[in-house]
DNA sequence: GAGAAAAATTTACATTGGAAATATGGAGGC
DNA sequence: GCCTCCATATTTCCAATGTAAATTTTTCTC
């Protein structure tokens, strides 16, 4: 392969492409995500991406993408350092906010709404990878519900839902400043607090 | 005043622009909503609106201010014809979801992020009495959690946090289309099924 | 009514994403 | 080894957008 880094044609212009939007949107945040920009980081033209990505929304979502792999890539870690079952769950929910604050640009980028409706393949994989992660947490997972007994594949449907809307709420509502108007800098809910009223059966 | 209409200042313009973003916004979605074509719907040139708004932005975040207060009239409407403290409850956080079902492109500006850090006093506490809304709701709610006990405070915190994360998590789950892979036109968790983990205290 | 202030337009400009035409350099075929 | 082909990248050009400055038009105040 091409390793020389005196090649006129770049040889490996795409994940370099991706690799630039990452450090751009940790250093400069969403709004500099320009195609010029990330071009210009990696010195070509603002055109050459046209090449390897459908126009700036193509680059976009792969390096959406990107960020839901390491998104699940987080959870995972946490998920796979403990073996009690309440134990992974709070790791996962733990690694699904951490990622978030860690990462706030590449976070909103990942639920841009612009990229919702493009149909990406690998953008819809890597999001299901990373929801599958909370996925694989919620199967045996119930909660105190007094009303009428479910099918088990609805009941699981619920219960994934459930935990997915409380991460990602919890998290945007974090990175977004939005919600609780405390100004002063009070520790917010820790979400681990709210995991008791789930409970495994066995 | 001047209601006469054929002002050739216009007269109303601002008003007449934040109502033409709305329109636009719940015709066309939030990519149609630039500067020049709200203008241009009101029939002024498409700089008319420096002499009302901040850029833009300003706009944008009127904008986003009026549906911030629609969002929590359409909350307390819900709550108010009930009595009952749990079906006030429920009525609130449906009034949260059903607001953004019905007016994603709204909900989405909302809780845009170019809109955050801007500091606009009237979107803030636009968003103060939205936030409010549950607030309220959540205050004297409380959920199983096996933890120590604290201060009521730090207690009630935790608690409205807790409702505006579920909320708007799963509101914004169902707007962006991301999480349950059913493909499938299959309801959705009705949030209303996981209000029970909660309960009053009398 | 005259002058001041407000409101809106015209004109101009920097940025951005994208299209079209052109140049470049490597990969195979001979 | 040379030559052609083709992916890759550049150059040039363009439409759309937000913004600023100067100008015109209307309204308000005295």
């Amino acid at each position: 392969m091409k390793n020389k880094k005196k090649n006129y044609h770049h040889g490996d212009l795409k994940p370099a492409l991706i690799q630039a939007g990452l450090e751009l949107l940790e250093e400069q945040g969403l709004e500099a995500l320009t195609l010029r920009a990330i071009a210009a980081r990696v010195g070509v033209s603002h055109t050459a991406p046209k090449n390897h990505f459908d126009g700036l929304l193509g680059l976009l979502a792969a390096i959406a993408a990107e960020g839901f792999r390491r998104h699940a890539t987080e959870m995972r870690k946490g998920v796979e350092a403990h073996s009690n079952r309440v134990d992974r769950l709070r790791a996962a929910t733990e690694g699904y906010v951490r990622f978030a604050q860690e990462n706030p640009a590449l976070f909103k980028l990942m639920f841009s709404p612009r990229l919702k409706g493009l149909g990406d393949p690998d953008l819809i994989a890597a999001g299901s990878e990373s929801y599958g992660v909370l996925r694989g947490i919620a199967d045996g997972l119930e909660w105190d519900r007094p009303g009428p007994a479910r099918g088990p594949g609805e009941e699981a449907l619920r219960t994934e839902t459930m935990l997915w809307a409380f991460a990602h709420g919890y998290a945007s509502l974090l990175i977004e400043g939005h919600g609780p108007p405390q100004s002063d800098g009070a520790p917010m809910l820790d979400i681990l607090d709210v995991m008791p009223v789930f409970h495994y059966r066995d």
